[in-house]
DNA sequence: AATTCGTTAGACCGGTCGGTCTATTTGACC
DNA sequence: GGTCAAATAGACCGACCGGTCTAACGAATT
């Protein structure tokens, strides 16, 4: 079972990519395609339902590898204050990483097709979801008394503070966001 | 001094409408022109700069809106924790008042164009920091300890609330991020 | 060797994008 | 009333958009 990676999987993989760091409308298919490597017959053999089906599944992977970030950093934390600032670090190392090109993978396609596109906000949607149950069953185990409020809390902190932070080209506003969060928690 | 509304306000206003609803790319420049009624030649002699010249305007108008919006609350407000839900009574309003078809006038934008667009990037950043520097003016009036970094982190979690709300259809994370603000600040 | 079908390949399409250009109209001032 | 610059008007442009379509490939099956 050794990874032979599909074309396919390359497609989604290059268009969570891209659609990561300039959003959805910012990305064309051919930009797609040829990142990829890929010409158009395959892109709409693998997914008929063009640019939308296309980036469903880029958006399912983002929220995923996200969610499975979540959860190595609650297992490694002992407390709920401790866990609240490893979320922040995780943000902040994303912008860093990458020059503050790319944040939040859900977060500009959720606001760009909030209100026409049913189908992409819905799967923003289902990640954002996805990560406030991640977030919510580590403050439990932890300790919270309120774990659902508050990972609703710290997932819009993160989320808001990341959005600001890339005007700036400055992370600062992440990591104040977590530590106030994890003072209060 | 009666208001006769020149052409070049009326773009203005038509652009920050759209791009409010449905971010940069979203919009093309044809929509704007139909609904404010004017040909092509206008919207050239009054902004050389293009559609980024005139987005640069719409920003500048929504934040100030919004900045009187904050003042507003803050004059009105005798406790932090009042003015605190009252911000979020404000973005709610918005929400529920165009069935979350618009959430933050600058959000949507400052993502599209985090990367790319350095004059568009640095005219949200601004709006960002007019609305922060707005908001700690009257928390430090309201006795707060630390007021730049609580309006920071309110402003964060409002926008990161209003972009999962919009997902979500449903405005309770707004309100219910703004409770728990209050209560701790 | 022939057949088959999932896959790859890319030419091609109409429509829309942002932007340019040249006319015409308007209105303030002489 | 004539002049001139500002403002209005919209035809037009090349580039790119997402999407369709047909042809060829390639590996398994017969």
């Amino acid at each position: 079972m050794t990874e032979e990676k599909t074309t396919r999987d390359a497609l989604i993989e290059t268009a969570a990519f891209l659609f990561h760091r300039r959003g959805y409308h910012g990305v064309g298919l051919s930009e797609i395609l040829t990142l990829a490597k890929a010409p158009k017959g395959v892109l709409y053999h693998h997914f008929p339902g063009g640019k939308t089906e296309l980036a469903e599944a880029a958006i399912a992977l983002s929220a995923d590898v996200f969610a499975r970030q979540i959860d190595e950093a609650g297992r490694k934390c002992r407390s709920r204050a401790r866990f609240i600032e490893a979320l922040g670090d995780l943000t902040i190392e994303d912008l860093r990483k990458t020059k503050f090109q790319a944040g939040c993978p859900l977060a500009t396609i959720a606001l760009e097709t909030a209100p026409n596109d049913e189908r992409l906000s819905a799967a923003c949607r289902r990640g954002f979801d996805l990560w406030i149950d991640k977030i919510a069953i580590h403050l439990k185990r932890l300790g919270a008394e309120r774990p659902r409020a508050d990972a609703e809390l710290i997932l819009s902190s993160l989320e808001g503070a990341m959005a600001i932070a890339r005007t700036r080209k400055e992370a600062k506003i992440v990591k104040q966001a977590a530590r106030s969060l994890s003072h209060l928690a």
